[in-house]
DNA sequence: CGCGTTTGACCGGCGC
DNA sequence: GCGCCGGTCAAACGCG
């Protein structure tokens, strides 16, 4: 990581590899609720992902993501620790979610290469499964994933209009460890950070008046 | 009754 | 082509 400067600079990578897999891990829960929505969630610099202290091809592939060798390395494990106060939102990338249909291929030549939307796992040290993110999500599936002492759920964001996605497993290695590798990019705010902050803007919208 | 979860079936990608 | 595996669907069920 590159100083103390949190967030890290914004790298355009999740653009020139949306099939690699971004891991964030935190020492602890996710970070409140309300601010979870009104910050920025970077995606991890090369100087990240090049963290000799970081074993990502390790952590990604227990999450059961997948990774591309070139955004990875495979040294000593380590957790990267955001500041608790951090604020957490997932940015960049061009894909608005998936939908089954032609949104997940797209033809090159004569070939198709699927699309895969930017990914971003979590590496969360809790003994709740289901991390608060502010957004609400509904389950739609669980599944027993080879080699994994634990199942993996999968949940969709609750808004029809938003894709989003979100994979949540914990590690056979470490069980306190969840893993929640978010897909996709919200359309809309957090419902919860809206309402924490409709009074206020209410309340300036009243007072701009005079 | 509406919404969320559970769970087995199904589908598609990938490796052999 | 076949089998494995991860991801999704959808009916059944539970809960408030």
């Amino acid at each position: 990581m590159e100083g103390d400067q949190w967030p890290p600079p914004l790298t355009p990578m999740i653009n020139q590899d949306p099939s690699s897999s971004f891991l964030y891990s935190t020492n602890g829960s996710i970070p409140a609720t309300s601010s979870m929505s009104n910050g920025l969630l970077h995606p991890l610099s090369s100087q990240m992902m090049g963290d000799p202290e970081i074993d990502w091809v390790n952590l990604l592939s227990q999450a059961g993501c997948s990774t591309s060798s070139s955004t990875a390395t495979n040294n000593h494990q380590d957790l990267f620790l955001p500041p608790s106060s951090s604020s957490l939102r997932l940015i960049g990338g061009e894909d608005q979610g998936r939908n089954k249909s032609l949104d997940d291929v797209r033809k090159v030549g004569r070939k198709v290469k699927k699309v895969v939307p930017p990914r971003v796992a979590f590496h969360t040290r809790s003994q709740d499964d289901i991390l608060d993110d502010g957004y609400k999500w509904r389950k739609y599936g669980q599944k027993a994933v080879k080699n994994c002492n634990y199942p993996r759920s999968y949940y969709h964001c609750t808004r029809h209009t938003c894709n989003v996605k979100k994979q949540i497993q914990r590690l056979s290695k470490d069980p306190g460890i969840v893993v929640t590798t978010y897909e996709g990019i919200h359309n809309h705010p957090c419902e919860q950070f809206m309402e924490t902050l409709s009074p206020l803007l209410n309340q300036i919208q009243f007072l701009t008046k005079f």
